[in-house]
DNA sequence: CGTATTTTGTTCAGCGTCGGCACAAAGTCA
DNA sequence: TGACTTTGTGCCGACGCTGAACAAAATACG
């Protein structure tokens, strides 16, 4: 066990991302030599992360010994992952690839301010902690608001009307510590804490459409206005304040509508759920989510001419919004979330060639654009946030 | 001589940006002790790229033993940097900290396609380096046209009249090869060929006004058009295939020019040279470059209002263009080139008030906004692409 | 059906690289 | 002048990896 640290945490990052299934792809993955990678594979199975099965060999079909399967133990530790959205908040415990090991919802009951809701939502976790007898290395949120760096507060949390700057890192670290959540190396929880968006890219990224993406950006919508992330070489790009890829405010529709940035026409306005609501002639009522009637009326009406109308007037505008990010950002691959993932299925071809077309040379044009493929992404990605330390440093992480 | 492999490449690095001016700030900002800098400094010593002198010490002042202090060899081994612009080219051999050792102007006598041209360009270089008897490490070469990666073609070469899709790299690894210029590790140089924009972001981040900056957004305009460039936690980020930061074609002027992309009103042809020339009411002249005379336009005439307001106008549009490349990028620091520059410099505080004002929440529209201040700072780019294999493994590269 | 071949896993020796420590050197401060 | 602070260097040991040899488990082939 004194072989294979430096490599330990890239090793379990394959695995955890399911790119090492077995010791041998591991070997050239880590690019080591075998001894090594046995090695790390072995202090990692002594560390309770991963399980080696040497009964199933990898595929069939080639010649050689067959190579021990590699997979994620079943009953390793887990993260608390924690989102708050406009209708509710959600709680989980996620173990290693992404597995969700058991969730809890809520309701806005309790009163709606921040530290509230976030400490029902803990409330929430740490009851489903005490539940298993699985140890816990950490806890993320997704909030749907622009989380400030290095402060961590919610810069616009307008959907849950809390106030502009709430100290949303501050308060869930404040809960986990009252709830009595450990955190990675032993310690209290330091609770991780970004954007919803941010974190679904990133979940998406390792466990859903975006695998193996170089440069991966994700647009969605919810509620009210867009959201956008982008993963770089496998890290969240987030700015040097956390405040990247507000794309909310590119104009999409020069004679639109007046938006609250003082612009007209921005993507925020022009291509959300209400945007097509309207677009469709529908009066949007208060009793589900503005986001669950534009998913029912595309599903169950998209036969009517009107509701067909809207929903390519929307498509037009978010590919002339993604062409401009494209001709920016230059992604190798496009995933869309929300309504916008909607749109997308309905219309596959419409909005690959409006992209196409708005962007330059086309060539770049030809970027994939692919649905999120992930329940619960946002929280899935808070785990994973949560998780990083132990991907970086397994070893410190575990001590 | 065998202590200190690992770090090589980062300390060189740390010398060549000037962030280490001596071994203990070397010890500090590698996490290494003494022990290993100091194996580290005698490593590079050997190997002829530093130097270490005993007797100025680093700065008086702070108590205990006097620092010695590291510097670039000044006799050590150069890159040949080359660059093609829309008034002829111009090479250069550059040493380490972006020192230019020798340079040479070229006009466009010679036939305008991109062969004839790039076979004088590094013919022009290949002769200073028959000048000097200092060793070569690699070619760079800036061209201002988007680069497509992995082929290395220039897609829009505009200025030089060039065909699009004309593979730059291909020639100019051609060129390096029957001049016989040496690349890292003894073979022939392969010639890193970019977008002259990208270098300049690169330059002007590792020695100019960028230096510290995590996240460097450039902007600037020479003859038509405009360029964007993006240096994120220190290496350029060119999207998935070379075409990121085409920011020519962000919508400021809604109800403005027609642009070849098929919209209206883009960055492209509303602030450029030309965009500024004509809302003065001038009319260009073939004689000199559009740049020049704007600038000149811009420091004899700026006392006329029609100038004054033609200036503001641009300068309006520019700031619109930087907001939305602000809320998406979220960069720390911005750098201006060309006649961008000149406006800034025209009038620093209106740039930066609409740039705020039209960031969301102010708050990253904090972001300071600069003047380049290399010269040269495409063709001292080209020299750092051409350096990056030399800093990421000297030993490999000087074997 | 047995042998050759291929690929994988493991053990062990060796070594390169870095940290830690002790000591020397070269200044400042009182 | 002497105490203190900071820097440079030599030496030892530990850690983490490579490489080679060997063993194991499958397929391919006669």
């Amino acid at each position: 066990m004194e072989r294979g640290r430096g490599a330990l945490g890239p090793a379990l990052e394959l695995v955890h991302t399911g790119r090492a299934p077995t010791r041998a792809v591991l070997t050239a993955e880590l690019g080591v030599t075998r001894a090594t990678a046995g090695a790390v594979a072995a202090e990692l199975e002594a560390l309770g992360l991963i399980e080696v099965d040497a009964r199933p060999g990898a595929a069939a079909g080639s010649q050689g010994r067959p190579s021990h399967r590699l997979s994620l133990a079943p009953d390793g530790p887990v993260v608390l992952a924690a989102q708050i959205h406009a209708d509710g908040f959600r709680a989980a415990l996620v173990g290693l690839g992404g597995r969700m090991v058991a969730t809890a919802p809520g309701c806005m009951t309790v009163p709606a301010d921040p530290a509230h809701i976030i400490d029902a939502v803990v409330e929430a976790g740490a009851g489903l902690l005490r539940g298993t007898g699985r140890r816990c290395l950490g806890a993320g949120l997704a909030v749907p608001s622009a989380v400030a760096e290095p402060e961590g507060t919610a810069l616009n949390p307008l959907h849950l009307s809390w106030p502009a700057g709430a100290p949303v890192r501050e308060l869930f670290t404040e809960a986990l510590a009252k709830a009595d959540v450990p955190g990675p190396g032993g310690t209290p929880a330091l609770g991780v804490t970004g954007n919803d968006v941010n974190l679904a890219a990133l979940a998406e990224h390792r466990h859903g459409a975006g695998r193996g993406a170089r440069h991966l950006l994700c647009v969605a919508t919810g509620h009210r206005g867009v959201g956008g992330a982008l993963v770089l070489d496998g890290r969240l790009h987030s700015g040097s304040s956390g405040l990247a890829l507000e794309v909310g405010h590119l104009t999409v529709n020069p004679a639109g509508l007046p938006c609250h940035c003082g612009s007209r026409g921005c993507l925020d306005v022009e291509a959300d759920p209400l945007a097509f609501l309207t677009a469709a002639g529908r009066d949007p009522g208060p009793e589900v989510s503005l986001l669950q009637q534009s998913r029912d009326l595309l599903r169950t009406e998209y036969a009517d001419p009107a509701v067909r109308a809207a929903a390519e007037l929307i498509v037009d505008r978010l590919g002339l919004g993604l062409a401009g990010l494209v001709n920016i950002l230059n992604p190798d691959r496009i995933i869309l979330g929300g309504l916008h993932r909607e749109l997308l299925e309905a219309d596959p071809e419409r909005l690959r060639a409006v992209v196409a077309d708005r962007s330059l040379w086309g060539r770049s044009g030809g970027v994939p654009i692919l649905s999120c493929t992930l329940d619960h992404n946002s929280l899935i990605g808070a785990a994973e946030a949560a998780w990083q330390p132990v991907l970086d440093d397994p070893l410190a992480a575990l001590g």
